[in-house]
DNA sequence: CTGTATCCGTTAGGATACTG
DNA sequence: CAGTATCCTAACGGATACAG
């Protein structure tokens, strides 16, 4: 049920932008929420369900899931199951991961060096494009 | 009206993310469709709003104008007008936005190695995660 | 020509309950 | 503990009409 992804304009445009260049890839790869975070708290050894849970203030399991299981799939990080009594499943960051995290590194630094830190992102598609950022009139 | 964003989960999850790590605003605005490529055709200088309908197929005019308002807000790119008789509008890449589109590069550079070119990244969120990438053969 | 306003479908993302 | 399945809602992304 459900199909998820018609072939309406949609998600013609979404191949369209995928051949036009792999960025696009990239980036719908990351670009989704939790992502980034999960990669590398991954890479910091929070390895497990329980602790990555724990680290990610409000995200639920099956969010967490999602994002593990993207993850896994397109080989950023391997998943490690361990047959014990009370189950226990490791991830990892693959090398390609590594490579990954090591450009979101350079992502951040432009952001710091270019958004100031109270800018809120909040992009508001449509009509109301009330900016909550970068016009600062508020000398707060 | 329709609020756009009230403060339920799902926002105060973002705020929570923008303020763990800048890194979370960056893909935030880079990680919106069209964004990117938006962004790089300027550079190239594809500077006026009908020229980047051109080159951008499928692209609606609501939605090519957002993403020039957003890139505009964030700084990302200027924009010039010309109160001439038809009205012109350019657009030009900042230097913050040049700075940018170098580690996008790297970015992309990255996709090409690990991405194989025909893997299509449909998220699929939710249950029937069937995926259409990364494993080929699975002569299920 | 260069957009903005309105309306609308699809989907990402979340809450919850339940399974191995 | 480590998830998956189901359902739900807001927001993204788009079509269209119209305004400056």
């Amino acid at each position: 049920m459900s199909i998820r992804k018609s072939n309406s304009t949609n998600t013609l445009n979404e191949f369209y932008l995928d051949d036009r260049c792999t960025l696009n890839k990239v980036l719908r790869i990351i670009g989704k929420r939790w992502v980034s975070e999960v990669l590398v708290l991954i890479k910091q050894d929070v390895s497990r369900f329980s602790q990555l849970k724990e680290c990610l203030n409000g995200i639920s399991d099956n969010v967490l899931s999602n994002v593990l299981n993207q993850l896994v799939k397109t080989q950023l990080i391997t998943k490690e199951i361990f047959n014990e009594v009370p189950l226990r499943v490791e991830y990892s960051v693959s090398s390609s991961g590594l490579e990954l995290v090591n450009v979101m590194h350079d992502l951040c630094s432009w952001g710091k060096n270019h958004i100031p830190y109270e800018v809120r992102i909040l992009p508001t598609y449509g009509k109301n494009t009330q900016s909550l950022m970068l016009d600062k009139d508020s000398n707060s």
